[in-house]
DNA sequence: AATACTTGTAATAATTTTTATTACAGGAGG
DNA sequence: CCTCCTGTAATAAAAATTATTACAAGTATT
């Protein structure tokens, strides 16, 4: 994302361009652009068109890439075994655990929110 | 750790015994728990002698436990591809990400320590 | 309209990470 | 003394991630 942005004035934008910054499989980059063309984060067509931005840098917040991506599978940050539901403790331990991991979860997610692209940009601009 | 609690008066808590309360292996839980005994949260020998916990429940947080198993593997809750520091944003992304990155890290540290040993039990309890 | 280039997508392979399994020496309790 | 369990290594199996190849279809450029 922050390429899109970037780059957005000086180069063609391609899923070639992106994996050689982020150094990884141009076919990776193209996954994850239609993830966040489903987000409306970016837009994207066939041909020789470039990869562009959708929305101005206040108007996306990390939590917005976050959610795009799915960086956590699942939607859970926290996961674990299913325990055996024969033992008193692994029958309850979801119910006694899983609340409170969504807190965490959520405070974590609260501060994505309150973290724009631009405030990344910045720090690439000194 | 729940169980350590919940068994301590009625069972004999050897890896084996946690093992199938949470459906995996013996050697897991093992090296779990030299963790937890690293961290100071459990006490442990060899032979016919149990598994037992350190501290009250009011004393343990789940950032405790946390620290203690490195669940986040490196210390890092975020971590990405280096990219390839030729490239104008690929060399100042860490720069312009990681103090973000930590900071969303530190919140959900934050609630971590927030919530103790016994709120979970508690949890197990009704 | 032809060309050149790129995406969308699948299929497959390679790599990495995680979990499981086996084995056994050594300590602790009965 | 015997039995059971931990600590640990080594190895195997399984799962998840990433890379690679290939190609049809779409788009800008000439």
């Amino acid at each position: 994302m922050s390429c899109l942005y970037y780059f957005q004035e000086t180069h063609l934008i391609t899923s070639k361009f992106l994996a050689s910054s982020i150094q990884v499989n141009p076919v990776i980059i193209r996954k994850i652009i239609l993830q966040l063309k489903a987000a409306d984060l970016v837009k994207i067509s066939q041909g020789k068109t470039g990869i562009k931005q959708m929305k101005s840098p206040e108007e996306i917040s990390l939590y917005d890439i976050y959610l795009a991506v799915e960086c956590v599978g699942s939607g859970k940050l926290f996961h674990f075994h299913n325990p055996n539901p024969k033992c008193p403790v692994g029958e309850k331990i979801h119910d006694a655990l899983d609340g409170k991991l969504n807190e965490i979860q959520d405070s974590m997610e609260e501060k994505l929110k309150q973290i724009s692209m631009r405030d990344i940009l910045k720090g690439l601009e000194k």
